[in-house]
DNA sequence: CGCGACGTTGATTTGCCTCAACGATTGTGG
DNA sequence: CCACAATCGTTGAGGCAAATCAACGTCGCG
């Protein structure tokens, strides 16, 4: 039982069995169908989320209505609005499923009764976050300095999982541009390709 | 002596005399002239570094040989290249001094020693490391969703002293912009406010 | 079968870049 | 203490990458 979380911490951080127990227990499992959202804008965050199957997406809304995705998350992959989850303040983000999906989750005040007793769980989300900060920041490097079509290259050599999951004008927000200009890049590579 | 760090520390987390002398010690103070690199591409970075006094910038050069400003960071700030620190791999990203400053620094072996003796710094980290990764979150979205001049006007209300201390053209390479473009936008900023 | 979701194509527009030139200010060596 | 060179910000002309808008093709599904 959520076999794949035990694994996923244990990849960083040793545990007991007691502990392993103790973890099982404070997870919950929820299943999600498709486009079923799990968090909307507005909406308190009390859980840190785990995947444990299927594919989901975070994204915010802008002025204009337009859907900005900020995250995709797969199996094995940790998701949340993180501010709204740490300063306990309505969410900015949505988060909806793409795919039905599994999702393991733990409320705070859960999470911060084992943060006490597991003092590991401290140094596994440490270890997480600071994984997920260092990615971030060569997102960020990369949306500066790269073309859409180098961003689009690097994204699909990197994340060949996701990208069969999820439709194309997912990936086109993902990387900040439209699908139209997504798809005249494509169309470009293809032809240079087969020369 | 390091009274900002501990200041810094006990703002998240509680620490005991005992392991206030113990930060304290662990942590080596290094003062930088104007322009002086704390860190080059290709070194490897073996510290945790805050900044105690002046200003520092983290930046990148891309293939075209342009600099981007990824982070600032003035008094009371922790600046690094995470990555490289983390994995102990040749640094990608180089840290100045713009203006003279002082940095405490702490060896990560020390580091790796303090986890154990001070478990609460690994929440402290934790906590940082999440703080972080919110706000580079938020200046993921806020680049895919608003324009230059939008930007802007955040920029610098919500880092007025930032603003006062270092050169308009590191502002245009943080926000992405060329030097050109933003004063530009100063121009029409300017000639808007005055109607 | 028909409809909605998704991808593509092309015409036009726009936000920002590039390049080149020109003040203004600062600081530095003679 | 002045002269000159850097450094930094500004301005404007021209160009390009990507957005917008509109139309159309295709596929899977109720």
């Amino acid at each position: 039982m959520h076999e794949s979380l035990i694994q996923n911490i244990k990849a960083h951080v040793p545990l007991t069995e007691n502990e392993v127990e103790l973890i099982q227990e404070a997870f919950k499992e929820r299943k999600l169908k498709k486009k079923e959202h799990l968090l909307q804008k507005g909406d308190n965050s009390n859980h840190m989320r785990f995947v444990s199957e299927g594919c989901l997406k975070v994204y915010s809304i802008d002025e204009d209505g337009q859907e900005h995705v900020l995250q995709f998350g797969i199996s094995g992959w940790w998701i949340n609005d993180l501010y709204a989850f740490l300063t306990q303040t309505p969410a900015t983000f949505f988060i909806q499923s793409i795919t039905e999906s599994t999702v393991l989750q733990i409320h705070r005040d859960r999470l911060n009764q084992l943060y006490d007793e597991v003092p590991m769980i401290d140094r596994f989300f440490r270890i997480k976050t600071q994984n997920g900060y260092v990615a971030l920041q060569e997102r960020t490097i990369r949306s500066m300095s790269e073309t859409a079509e180098q961003r689009y290259s690097q994204f699909i050599s990197r994340y060949r999982d996701i990208e069969q999951q999820i439709p194309q004008y997912l990936i086109a927000s993902y990387l900040g541009v439209t699908p139209e200009h997504l798809s005249a890049i494509r169309k470009k590579m293809s032809t240079n390709n087969l020369s």
